[in-house]
DNA sequence: TGTTAAATGCAAATGTTTTGCATTTAGGAG
DNA sequence: CTCCTAAATGCAAAACATTTGCATTTAACA
């Protein structure tokens, strides 16, 4: 089984949740999905494929859990409102393709002078961050040029 | 009048749409209230007290109107979707505080270096980005620290 | 002052997310 | 392996934010 998959497994476990159908359902397509940003319909949807009988609110409680566990994040831009799994350890930010929704990781992350920054020279304490890049990857550019 | 204020009333006349008492009411609002995001329901709240006939539909679709032409921009997260208005000119990003929102501005768009490296990098064509630093503002963290 | 397109108010619809509650089930104890 | 219990589920209904159709009003300009 995939290393990723054991160790939420493992996560989820420890913090005393129980392993449901949905459950691993949901975790198995933000693993397998080509696309990694899902909004709560698709992913019911691609959860009912396997059992037909699920329901909306099991999505958003399941959604809510693994988001409160650092599992998946929620995304939110332009109304629409996504999920997707969180890389382990390294934290990362995306680009996002406001065509196909494809997700390129960016390999590093641009807050680090940025908080030094803001440590020294403002009483602010920043606690988190969110960065996000939108535009066109490499294939929605060209169908565009066409 | 304010500058800003006039401006914007400019910039309104060009485009052909009218200045109607909502519209000056919800912009006065951005000008003048302490808070600088703000959700529709605050905005309609205090429109209503000037013109207590207002109605929700009118506030969304001035808040559309304003943000499709550059003069209020709106920012989504963790569920609550706010609205502000654009800085002229010098785009730029804040800090929000999450217990009182606060908003900080940045002195500077950490978007610079990054955006040369992934014109240069990638194929990604970054055409719009989302910077937002959370975390408690000096009063607040003070009020907490007690 | 009159005309007209644009804006408004209202009521109803939409879409997404949440909730209460009865039923089912995962996972540990025995 | 079986039982027990808290946690998870399914369902229906509610809550909430946002949008829409339509009749009425109004800002802006001739």
């Amino acid at each position: 089984m995939n290393d990723q998959l054991k160790q939420i497994y493992q996560t989820m476990k420890e913090k005393g949740f129980k392993l449901t159908p949905a459950r691993k359902s949901m975790l198995k397509i933000f693993l397998e999905s080509e696309q990694k940003l899902l909004n709560a319909k698709q992913i019911f949807n691609l959860v009912k494929k396997k059992s037909k009988k699920t329901n909306f609110s099991t999505v958003y409680r399941n959604l809510e859990v693994l988001t409160e566990n650092g599992i998946v994040e929620k995304i939110s831009y332009n109304k629409e409102t996504k999920y997707k799994l969180r890389g382990q350890g390294s934290h990362h930010h995306f680009m996002v393709c406001t065509l196909c929704y494809k997700t390129i990781p960016l390999p590093f992350c641009p807050f680090g002078e940025l908080e030094t920054y803001i440590k020294s020279d403002t009483d602010f304490l920043p606690i988190n961050h969110h960065v996000e890049i939108y535009g066109y990857c490499n294939n929605c550019r060209q169908k565009l040029e066409n």
